[in-house]
DNA sequence: GACCAGGCACATC
DNA sequence: GATGTGCATGGT
């Protein structure tokens, strides 16, 4: 039986060892998290950057400004982030969930246990798993480890789990063999974005792999 | 011009 | 629970 704790920290100092600390999340508040966790839904990271660096420039960043803006003229501010309308629907499902519940106050809806406010995140339209554990991990400074695309893909291919696990099953597999460290699971998941996006695209190209060496 | 990017909701079986 | 589809921009 392979010791998947182990091998898992191996991974993680090999990536780190390669690309360094990756400062995640590019943003300045927890509230500036949270829209780009929703902006950058299957959409690049620099086309989300464009679209809240719009809402910046018009002072539509913070809860009220939202709250009180047009869907239209939301969806128009952050059309370079694709999906223009679909997710200024979702950006004001979230205003409304955070009025309606905390006050409008992010800190106030922070103020409770990490898996209980997950699922109420998840009630959220617009609020997947992996936008609702981005939002626990690196606004809330909570242990909640995020899976993304490139996450099943490279460790599917490095044969440590299941192609076909699901969101939950792979969760488990991360949380249950690292220690819950809000340092780690932060840095972790932006080194497997970072690796993804340099080589795992579509084939698994384990030549300039960092991680070939990683014993089978 | 195809393919991809730090997903999600909804319909259908 | 699994599988398929719409949503949309900008870079390669």
């Amino acid at each position: 039986m392979r010791n998947h704790s182990k091998t898992l920290k191996e991974i993680y100092r090999c990536l780190y060892k390669t690309f360094g600390p990756q400062k995640w999340w590019p943003a300045d508040t927890p509230f500036e998290v949270i829209i780009g966790a929703i902006l950058t839904q299957n959409t690049s990271w620099a086309n989300a950057e464009r679209a809240i660096k719009n809402l910046k420039q018009k002072k539509l960043l913070t809860v009220k400004a939202i709250r009180n803006v047009s869907v239209k003229r939301l969806a128009k501010l952050i059309k370079p982030a694709g999906y223009y309308n679909q997710k200024a629907k979702k950006l004001k499902n979230f205003i409304r969930f955070l009025s309606e519940n905390y006050q409008g106050n992010i800190k106030t809806m922070f103020n409770q246990e990490a898996f209980n406010l997950r699922s109420k995140l998840l009630k959220v339209n617009g609020i997947g798993p992996e936008t609702a554990d981005s939002i626990l991990l690196y606004a809330a400074g909570k242990p909640v480890f995020v899976i993304d695309a490139y996450t099943r893909r490279i460790f599917s291919r490095h044969s440590l789990i299941g192609e076909n696990i699901s969101y939950q099953g792979l969760q488990n597999y991360f949380m249950n063999n690292l220690k819950p460290e809000v340092r780690l699971f932060n840095e972790y998941h932006a080194l497997i974005v970072r690796l993804g996006k340099q080589i795992c695209k579509t084939k698994p190209n384990c030549d300039i792999c960092p991680l070939k060496e990683i014993k089978k």
